[in-house]
DNA sequence: TGTACATCAGTGAACGCGCGTTCACTGATGTAC
DNA sequence: TGTACATCAGTGAACGCGCGTTCACTGATGTAC
């Protein structure tokens, strides 16, 4: 057999990871076969030896994130620790944090993808539920506030936090987008009950 | 002067709303001038006579929701009366109902175009933003939840509305799509400060 | 009332371009001897 | 070690198609007289 093992994996994987970055930076029909695998370092004939057609290209890019492991260590100046008991909060904020948004190229693909989602086939519908669902998991396994179930609390916040970082990046006023984010950030902290008792006013409780 | 007064903007509003339908449904560019066009009842090359191009009809039609003031009689079974007290939570249902989940072509332009207004330019990204604003100035009226200011508050409840849409409209699911507009209905409340009381199980207030 | 006319809304053929996909071919690789 | 070979990853020209946009033209309309 010639050429090692591995080889065509390796090369897959080049090319998920370039069709991640430029679908994040320009969608999904923006993007030409052949920008890809030329950011691959291949030319445009290579790609059907790989996959059968570009939507599948997409399901895949999909796959890549939040599941993969790395996604921790993203974002530079974000640090988060999937088993700390502060996981929670964690997510939250550097999942709504500047660095995010401002990282379009290797941003959550929920956050630049889900027009093309809805409108996608049942695998594409499939692949954004995974992913979602592997969110949900980890964040309601910290929730503390017992006014729904963890699980709807979690799905909440997952909603939050996606629709933030969408909203936010749909705004032209930069500091509206930031107070955006930030605001998102504190309702998302209260849902989950990890909201810091240190806030100075908190004149009286409402009742009803 | 041919042609009675008003003509042209009866035209030109046919275009848009036939735009809005169709870019709803299928995403701004899957959607070529002569399916609008023809959708309004016109050909091809009349549309130059009424855009300079693609993306300034784009600009339009994101103008044409929420600001509507007839928005509120989207669909049939959910009602909204923007001047009664109890607006704010009228409208979170209404927004994250199964009416307007189904209703794709009727939906607002928020949950179906942010994915492409992210990547637009400045004017797409200023529209968006005033009707952005315009949600967001309803529903700080009608905030009873001290823990941020009310604008801050509505900013979070908006996005958690929005982010429910596009999250909702993205799975694969139903019955789990259906649980994560409750899930996110419920949490908009909270936030709010328009929970019913006559929630069943609260075990005890939780503190910390 | 009726006719000629100026205006301009709308038509549809044509252009150029970029894209997804195909396919006959090239050439780099590991293997056999 | 060196040579011939089989394999198959990758190449790039070509195809067909649909789209955004242009433009010379048509014909419906209200107006002037």
């Amino acid at each position: 057999m010639p050429y090692p093992a591995g080889h065509r994996e390796q090369i897959r994987s080049r090319i998920v990871e370039s069709a991640r970055r430029l679908f994040n930076k320009n969608g999904f029909e923006r993007v030409s076969i052949d920008s890809i695998m030329a950011d691959a370092g291949l030319t445009r004939g290579a790609f059907y030896a790989y996959f059968d057609s570009k939507s599948q290209l997409y399901t895949a890019v999909l796959g890549c994130f939040f599941t993969d492991p790395n996604w921790k260590n993203r974002w530079e100046d974000v640090e988060v620790d999937l088993s700390s008991p502060d996981a929670g909060p964690q997510i939250v904020r550097a999942y709504l944090s500047r660095q995010h948004f401002d990282d379009v190229e290797n941003s959550c693909p929920m956050v630049t993808l889900p027009g093309d989602v809805a409108r996608g086939d049942e695998k594409l519908k499939s692949a954004f539920e995974t992913v979602l669902k592997a969110m949900v998991k980890v964040l309601s396994r910290e929730v503390k506030n017992e006014s729904q179930s963890c699980e709807q609390t979690a799905m909440a916040i997952a909603s939050l936090c996606i629709g933030g970082m969408v909203v936010a990046r749909s705004l032209s006023d930069d500091a509206f987008a930031d107070r955006l984010r930030k605001a998102a950030t504190q309702a998302a902290l209260q849902l989950g009950g990890w909201k810091s008792e240190a806030r100075p006013s908190r004149r009286k409780p409402y009742r009803g």
